[in-house]
RNA sequence: GGCAGCGUAGCUCAGUGGUAGAGCAGAGGACUCAUAAGCCUUUGGCCGGUGGUCCGAAUCCACCCGCUGCCA
């Protein structure tokens, strides 16, 4: 049965470069999520695009002598390289700067206003005179009234940790220009979080399929009872409010990005050439909707964005919110600040793609932070992908290649075995080969099993941890199997042994496509197949004996350890 | 202050009631198809501490210690 699936990836905030926490925390899973459920032939829509409102873009670009937009258009313009090198898939990746996503925006905005979900309030504001603008509480600094330290931001200390609001500071300054801000009444809209309350602990109550820290951290935030909060804010880098009177305010962007999923949906759906096609994706309540985020973004998709759905009515609830933790870079906590993270572009302009996918993947933040070094990098790098995965598929394809003319070599009961599997039947109870190829061959039957299971509850660690234990147990296979020596006397006990190992690596390809989706395009062609690996499907292809193969080359490079030490030299460095 | 997570072999981690696991690193060995890769054997741990529940606890409970994060 052909299911259909929504794929929402944090939209990352376009003001500055991405490094690799943001890559595990939601796009690869979500890339290796959307990848697997293609080739099972499932329809997918993957979306996202940049963040690109608020003021800390408006404060890059007055320093850079740039206008918003330009900062904006820089960043998303790296993503857009980043998802093409590394091989991001996404059906679409916009920004919230489109028309479309303005005219969404307001529709729900106006939507919830005439419901009584939005309601005007007047709060008081920080106003530099220097500036000319209102100040959002972390660009208000002065001296904290807990402890004293010189440095606290309006939001929080962090000296002693405390947060605070802006008009709790002593003797507060403009972090920008040093002016002592004036406090101004303004006039704002609240969404009223406070009327969704029940129906989200009701709701929440049943997503028991959640991970247990995304379940733990919402019930908190609705045990404590959730407060409204102000959706507007007084800068003119936005989206426009659609009500008389508040030309000069915009809309807030965590209202807006989420709303982004379901613009950006609509945007793919006008340039697909069929507008109505976004329905099937929000109305269908077949469709399951997944939000790859990382755990800092949890309350905006499990509380927020809900929320915000249940006021517009009609749509569909998130189904799943597989929240990552945090990578951290040789244990300690990224900082753009103090360069302290490893980006993906400067990673990029050096090795391939595929190793971090690799990494990132065994290594993925599932169920706590875990840590990137470039140490740990290159050890698996060297021995796991190059001398356990790669070394099989280059000695077994290179032996072949020279020995057998080029071609899969035929199996002495092909025909047999071929019927007995794709028959579904059981090959133990037939006697037409030997235990240990038998095993083999059944391993790698049962890997398509135990990857659907895992890839199907987000669990991206267990699966890709099996299909490397199986590489780890083919070569102990050939080992035993010893071709090379075999071949000396008996040429078809040899082709046999290497036709079981070819069958085992074309499995590997297709359950690895999702996660090493360059190198298994190159197993797929080494084999001897022509087009897409991804177009065979989520299934085995048996390699059809006397099948041409492609000279082998090694899939991955060996690293040289010393790189180790230079790569970390280059962390909390001069910013790239 | 509240809450959560973590603390298991030298390193990175898996393991939620039934005789302690994997990979890497270390030691030894056989092989040679392969990027000196792969394979076999092997050394190594009072599972943070103290109490408790249980026939039985790394696993459940209480308290404590250390680290991390989030929230007010």
């Amino acid at each position: 049965m052909r299911e259909r699936i929504f794929i929402g990836v944090g939209w990352p905030y376009a003001n500055g470069p991405l490094h690799l926490g943001h890559i595990a925390g939601a796009n690869l899973p979500a890339d290796i999520f959307a990848r697997y459920h293609r080739a099972k032939g499932n329809e997918v829509l993957m979306v996202s695009g940049s963040d690109q409102h608020g003021t800390p873009i408006t404060i890059t670009a007055e320093q850079q002598g740039k206008t918003p937009g330009e900062i904006a258009s820089l960043y998303h313009q790296q993503f857009l390289e980043s998802w093409q090198k590394l091989g991001i898939s996404f059906d679409l990746f916009t920004t919230t700067g489109t028309t479309n996503h303005a005219e969404v925006v307001q529709d729900i905005f106006l939507k919830l206003l005439e419901r009584g979900y939005l309601y005007r309030a007047t709060m008081s504001q920080p106003f530099c005179p220097t500036c000319r603008r209102f100040l959002p509480d972390r660009y208000t600094e002065g001296t904290c009234p807990y402890c004293r330290s010189a440095n606290a931001r309006g939001d929080q200390c962090d000296s002693c940790g405390k947060p605070m609001n802006a008009t709790d500071l002593i003797e507060p300054h403009c972090r920008q220009c040093g002016t002592t801000p004036q406090f101004k009444d303004s006039e704002h809209f609240f969404l009223k979080l406070s009327a969704f309350e029940d129906k989200l602990k009701d709701w929440t109550q049943e997503q028991k399929h959640w991970r247990p820290n995304v379940f733990m951290l919402t019930q908190r935030y609705l045990k404590e009872g959730l407060r409204d909060r102000a959706i507007t804010r007084d800068i003119d880098w936005g989206i426009v409010v659609p009500v008389a009177g508040f030309e000069n305010k915009r809309i807030y962007v965590w209202f807006e990005a989420v709303i982004g999923y379901l613009s950006a949906t609509k945007e793919w759906a006008k340039s697909s050439g069929d507008e109505e096609k976004w329905l099937s994706f929000w109305q269908d309540d077949k469709t399951k909707s997944y939000y790859f985020i990382g755990k800092d973004n949890i309350p905006f998709h499990t509380i927020i964005w809900p929320a915000i759905l249940m006021g517009y009515g009609g749509l569909n609830l998130p189904y799943d919110v597989p929240a990552n933790e945090f990578l951290t870079f040789e244990n300690k906590k990224a900082s753009k600040s103090r360069n302290w993270a490893v980006w993906l572009l400067d990673y990029l302009s050096r090795y391939d793609p595929d190793p971090l996918r690799y990494l990132l993947s065994i290594n993925m933040p599932e169920t706590g932070d875990t840590d990137f070094s470039w140490h740990e990098f290159i050890r698996r790098n060297n021995d796991e992908l190059v001398a356990t995965y790669g070394n099989l598929i280059n000695r077994v394809l290179t032996f072949t290649y020279r020995n057998f003319d080029g071609r899969v070599p035929e199996h002495s009961k092909y025909n047999e075995i071929r019927r007995h599997l794709d028959l579904n039947e059981d090959l133990g109870t037939t006697n037409i080969i030997d235990d240990l190829s038998l095993n083999t061959i059944e391993d790698a039957k049962d890997l398509f099993r135990e990857m659907d299971n895992h890839l199907s509850k987000c669990q991206f660690r267990q699966a890709i941890i099996g299909a490397m234990h199986l590489a780890q147990k083919t070569n102990q296979y050939i080992d035993k199997k010893s071709p090379w020596k075999v071949i000396k006397e008996d040429r078809q006990a040899a082709a046999d042994a290497l036709y079981v190992v070819i069958y085992v690596i074309s499995c590997l390809k297709t359950v690895l496509y999702p996660f090493l989706p360059f190198s298994s395009q190159k197993v797929h062609e080494y084999l001897g197949f022509e087009g897409r690996v991804e177009n065979d499907g989520w299934q085995l292809h048996f390699p059809p004996p006397g099948q041409k193969l492609l000279p082998p080359k090694p899939l991955f490079t060996k690293l040289e350890e010393g790189l180790a030490e230079e790569e970390t030299s280059r962390l909390g460095q001069s910013y790239p």
